[in-house]
DNA sequence: CCCGGCGGATGACAAATGTCAGACCGTGGT
DNA sequence: ACCACGGTCTGACATTTGTCATCCGCCGGG
């Protein structure tokens, strides 16, 4: 019997998932988690064999949990389920441990499968995601252009973005300039659409 | 037996609720459909009772679905389950003749419960959406500040916006000044942000 | 019939933004 | 020891923006 934890913040569909597997006979729902902190917490108290972790929660994001599940009980394979699936959040998933990553488009016999998959020590990822992943490519942006562009995203304006990333607001615009040269957008705005489609931010 | 249709563009959420619903001994699943002119075609062929639909679906959104459904099907109840409820959105159903508008935080039962209420010719509006609709108010903004405010959250420059809108691009300036004054923003990029929060474009 | 409001436009001015060149310091590689 | 590169800063400049006043035409309500 697979012993699996379940987070996801919309219990409809939570609940709906876990009817699912449940009618497999080899899985089993032992918990559910509606947000982050929950999900580590039943984890380290249940110690599920396998973690299916939405990518959107309340607080922490699914691949932090799996990160910090990934540290702390070895034992216990983590896969993602998403809605919509991001080129970054793949590539850190990935490096955070995660073995399965899936967009929510599949069926439910393909999440069992890849259940049984990722609990026996193999990996999956949504083929579709995969491909997307591999075309957008790494991040050209440096650790601090993309820290402002994030700031940028929220529509701030340059004097803000300064403060709050405790810069001088030419090194914002100097680093603005060149997340724009990189994105090939026409200004910050369009260059911050264009990373968080990419996942670069 | 109440008959339902089922649109949601996610392959595993869609054959968990319905596997969830179908645990009801009143209720049954007549059809599922992924988009939204796949749900229009079933629902003119099954003639459901209830159409449950995702407000977002890749061709046509789950209002619109609505309010065709309601003109051409006047027997089929109309609800819509969404992810993101946005206050804009809730009162765009309404007006369609949508009965049932919940999101998919609620739990089987409620939902269960929601379709046999709206079946029976009742209503029912999420408590915490109808709070945050009321609160965000109407839209302030006229039709053509709204138009310019939605092709500038794309990132585009006044230019762009003013060739996209066949205005002078002095005009567009004026509108999205009026917009930022009007949602109290900083600037068009967090203006449109805000309108897109309140569902105004 | 006249007023107000919206759609549309122009011109002018101030502020914010984008772009560039140049400078300084660490750090890691050769 | 040296160089390249990223991070940081400054200053200067052109362009884009936000704001305001003002104008015109149209339409609907009092």
């Amino acid at each position: 019997m697979i012993r699996i934890l379940l987070a996801d913040d919309e219990h409809l569909i939570r609940g709906a998932i876990a009817a699912l597997l449940g009618l497999e006979d080899d899985l089993e729902v032992v918990g559910q988690a509606a947000t982050g902190a929950e999900a580590l917490r039943l984890a380290r108290a249940l110690r599920p064999d396998v973690a299916l972790l939405d990518l959107q929660l309340p607080d922490l994001d699914g691949v932090t949990v799996a990160t910090t599940l990934h540290a702390e009980l070895p034992t216990c394979r983590t896969m993602i389920v998403t809605s919509h699936g991001l080129p970054g959040h793949l590539k850190r998933a990935l490096t955070g441990g995660v073995r399965g990553f899936l967009a929510k488009t599949v069926s439910a016999e393909v999440l069992a499968t890849v259940v049984r998959t990722v609990h026996a020590g193999g990996r999956y990822v949504d083929p579709q995601l995969a491909a997307e992943a591999i075309s957008a490519g790494d991040s050209p942006l440096t650790v601090r252009e993309a820290d402002v562009l994030t700031l940028a995203a929220e529509g701030a304006p340059v004097d803000e973005i300064a403060r709050r990333a405790a810069l001088s607001p030419g090194t914002v615009r100097n680093y603005l300039s060149s997340a724009v040269g990189k994105t090939g957008a026409a200004n910050r705005h369009e260059a911050a659409r264009i990373a968080r489609t990419r996942g670069w931010i």
